[in-house]
DNA sequence: ATTTCCGTTTACGTAAACGTCAATTAAAGC
DNA sequence: GCTTTAATTGACGTTTACGTAAACGGAAAT
């Protein structure tokens, strides 16, 4: 149920349009899932008749989504981040407040930055041990 | 119901053992959460009675779960990770897998990593619009 | 002795984030 | 025209990670 069939659209210089099976293979997620976040308000793509058409905003979207995730933030949370991105300087109205939201999450961030580099030192002295034992072993 | 009062413990020059109260108030999380680490054996502190009595070691452990939650990783996987920093060399058997593993788990934390990196980066961004837009309301 | 704290166990409840049908629609290919 | 294939809507199911309430036990304080 192509719109445009997809083969008129091979080798467009700059694609706009995405079917949402499009967006699921590209970034390995379930079509199921990209309607849940338009659910939930993160995503809204156009419609051409009952069909989701998605402009590439939304796929940046669907990419802060992604990225959002792996890094463990819940979906509301998400939205508020994508919120950050593109909200108007003019829809804000509260500056003060918003960059407040901000300082919020770069402590979240580096945080979890501090996490992961103390569990990457970690790792690595595990690892020298696990080699140390196997050397033992030959 | 302390089996050593409260009082006799102060001072103590390292404390090894912890009640789920200490542990629920030192790391904000409830004493239910913790019961429920256990039920999904993340933990098996000892029992005097049927009271639980955790060691030094069991806080650790809590430590390396809390920590692994704020990475964003399920407690399943949590329980994996931790498995890697106390098995015994002699229990591991097959090494070569278990160093596959932690290879594993570095590039979900590096890919974390530069995760965190492009969106602070990205904040730094919005911040300085945010900041360049309240100057004009001046 | 009894009230007051924890602490424990058991059990049911819940929110988040989808998975999994089922039924329907509509466009594409033949 | 008919079949195949992709997309949609709706509804119910599922897993994870706890919350919450109930009912009981023992130590501590008054």
């Amino acid at each position: 149920m192509l719109l445009v069939s997809e083969k008129a659209r091979q080798g467009d210089p700059a694609q706009e349009q995405f079917s949402i099976s499009e967006l699921s293979q590209e970034f390995d997620v379930t079509t199921r899932a990209i309607r849940f976040y338009e659910d939930e308000g993160l995503l809204e793509p156009h419609r051409q008749g009952r069909q989701r058409v998605y402009s590439s905003r939304d796929r940046v979207r669907l990419k802060l989504i992604l990225r959002g995730k792996r890094l463990g933030f819940s979906l509301s949370e998400i939205g508020d981040i994508i919120d950050m991105y593109d909200s108007e300087p003019g829809e804000v109205g509260q500056l003060q407040y918003f960059i407040e939201k901000i300082s919020v999450r770069r402590k979240t961030l580096k945080q979890q930055r501090n996490d992961i580099e103390v569990t990457l030192k970690e790792l690595d002295g595990i690892e020298k041990q696990c080699r140390k034992s196997m050397t033992h072993l030959d």
